[in-house]
DNA sequence: CCCCTGTGCTAAACCGAGTTAGCACGGTTA
DNA sequence: TAACCGTGCTAACTCGGTTTAGCACAGGGG
């Protein structure tokens, strides 16, 4: 049973001093002289009790809730949102802090409705997520609010973003391959994402491509080919049959996303090719799949969890400042990069 | 900025009328007689100056505050609660409530933190959900608090309950072959999950299997073995391989989840064996890998939206009872399963 | 003319905290 | 001996709603 809660009258009264004096006790202000026993009094009734405070009513009074609120466009679709949310979740939890879960399915009308709800309950900040980088604007509702940006590309914000920085992880995957000793045979699988929905490649594409490029440039190497494509299962399967069908024989492929590669793989397996033997793969989100996949698949991780965890990081220190921070892609390295094969030079 | 909220008292100022009169009207109480014109004109103003209650203040009058805590053991690991959050949150808008989402990686003080964080900010009701189905006991610090469980087995618990309905599950993905027209050669692959940490099955292996076998039972059938292993990506290949080695040809296989089922197409499609022309493959979990999968996967779909939906709406309800609700686990059919090929009857 | 009933409204208390203003008391100094 | 100061505390107000108790007035009946 809820045995009705414990008050702070319920403290002052048997510690023999007024709810003002308590109170002051509680929240540890020094600013007000009370004598050390009267302290040590109230402490220890409140212990016995089990008081704590309603925060309700703390809200009420101060206008702070240690709450903040996560507003994402699609939280069950991918993997994407279950980490975003476990990072902030630890985060707001290390700071005695709650989460407000909220998904707008991309709708105007229904963000309007839970924003209004969670301004309503008094959140103290907001974080502002999309599953994957896009320009997402927030709504008026939350101008003069505290808000990060997570996964967007608004440069018209003003305040704190964060995102993955892509062009690390492109340079980390293709390091990998170097650091094995490739020199030819590397072709892209997915490129930029140039398909008709995003005609100038996808934001994540343009520079995860680059870094690669730049890290092969470096090393005095080139990509001896790309396969644009969309990034999906079929897509992967799709370009590396036609790209063996036409004879070449692949080294090293940097695959765009671990969806894609699965499709590689079928049609790499088919060919009676051999990962990592005959053909090194590297690819990128490191999800579940790449666990899953054999040989273990070595991905470059979109690092969901230190988004979350950064976004409300930023929002605790209540750094508004109008910032970018890029959060390392860092490379999970499994069974799928092996050295080229000698006999084959 | 935040142009500070407008209160009930300006609405009732700006109308002429008491905050009492205003506090009748906005919350459409009957009980007290107020002239429809006084009515009109207290609405008129809310709209005007677009006045909404400050839910904090309400809460801490009346102890309800249209919040829910859904309490969660995994959130990021599988798809799993990214679904079962997007059910309870689409529920809980509807009736106009938000949700505290909270995960305790099972730790009883992370646990018991959280549940004291809720209950500080007066949630009305809590789900508790484990990621997967097993024994799970909600903690001293619920009782007598409004809460459903979520695929939880605990028989002790006085309240509902939302559990997936594996045995309905397990005869869907047998009735699918049998609709298909398969008489013989149709194995399971993974079993009831009988594993040095679960030897007596798990929970769902037992259900899935048991009513798989009283559906081929039923139309005079049953199964030609059981491989029973872990229900990882690796062990569907393993089991298969194996199968395959001792120069069994299945033309049927009912795997026991998606996971173990890309290890399954793995092995098959290595040995040259044709989906579905070949050997049919039914699954469990429709998780996004049966829609990745080339051919698309036949799956008895986890309804984690449904669970999630479901125990908001007993919540909601106000539905005390105890009783265990089972959930629908429909099958999604993609193209993994065919007639057997008459040539080799 | 008084009493009664019904209508329409409001004053004031309340929820549980935080916060402001100031009081009582003892000791020190002029 | 009064003025002054520091110490230790509390009364009362506040936040923005909900709820209880009851008041003022009009109209009808006896």
């Amino acid at each position: 049973m809820p045995a009705s809660r414990v008050t702070l009258a319920d403290v002052a009264r048997r510690a023999g001093v007024s709810r003002t004096t308590a109170s002051f006790v509680m929240s540890d202000r020094t600013d007000m002289r009370i004598s050390d026993e009267a302290r040590q009094r109230v402490l220890a009734v409140a212990e016995e009790l089990g008081y704590r405070p309603n925060l309700t009513a703390r809200g009420l009074r101060t206008t702070v809730t240690r709450t903040i609120g996560l507003i994402s466009d699609t939280i069950a679709t991918t993997q994407f949102a279950g980490e975003v949310i476990h990072g902030a979740l630890d985060t707001a939890l290390a700071h005695d802090h709650l989460l407000f879960v909220v998904e707008t399915s991309d709708d105007p009308a229904v963000e309007q409705r839970l924003i209004e709800g969670m301004l309503d309950r008094q959140v103290d900040a907001l974080v502002y997520a999309t599953m994957y980088t896009r320009v997402a604007t927030p709504p008026p509702a939350l101008d003069g609010r505290r808000v990060v940006l997570l996964n967007s590309l608004d440069e018209t914000f003003d305040g704190p973003r964060v995102l993955p920085d892509e062009l690390a992880g492109g340079r980390n995957a293709a390091a990998a391959l170097v650091r094995a000793g490739h020199t030819d045979g590397i072709y892209s699988i997915g490129g930029r994402h140039l398909i008709p929905a995003t005609p100038d490649g996808a934001w994540a594409g343009r520079l995860r491509m680059q870094g690669a490029e730049e890290v092969l440039a470096e090393a005095g190497l080139e990509l001896s080919g790309t396969v644009e494509c969309a990034w999906e299962a079929a897509d992967g399967y799709a370009a590396v049959s036609g790209l063996l069908e036409t004879g070449i024989r692949p080294r090293a492929l940097i695959c765009l996303t671990d969806r894609l590669t699965l499709g590689v793989y079928q049609a790499l397996q088919q060919a009676g090719l051999r990962i990592p033997e005959d053909v090194s793969v590297v690819s990128f989100d490191d999800s579940a799949l790449a666990s899953w996949l054999r040989p273990g698949l070595t991905s470059v991780a979109l690092p969901h969890y230190e988004l979350g965890k950064a976004a409300v990081d930023l929002l605790l220190n209540g750094d508004q400042s109008r910032a970018v921070h890029r959060i390392d892609m860092p490379i999970r390295t499994r069974q799928s990069v092996a050295p080229p094969a000698a006999d084959r030079s």
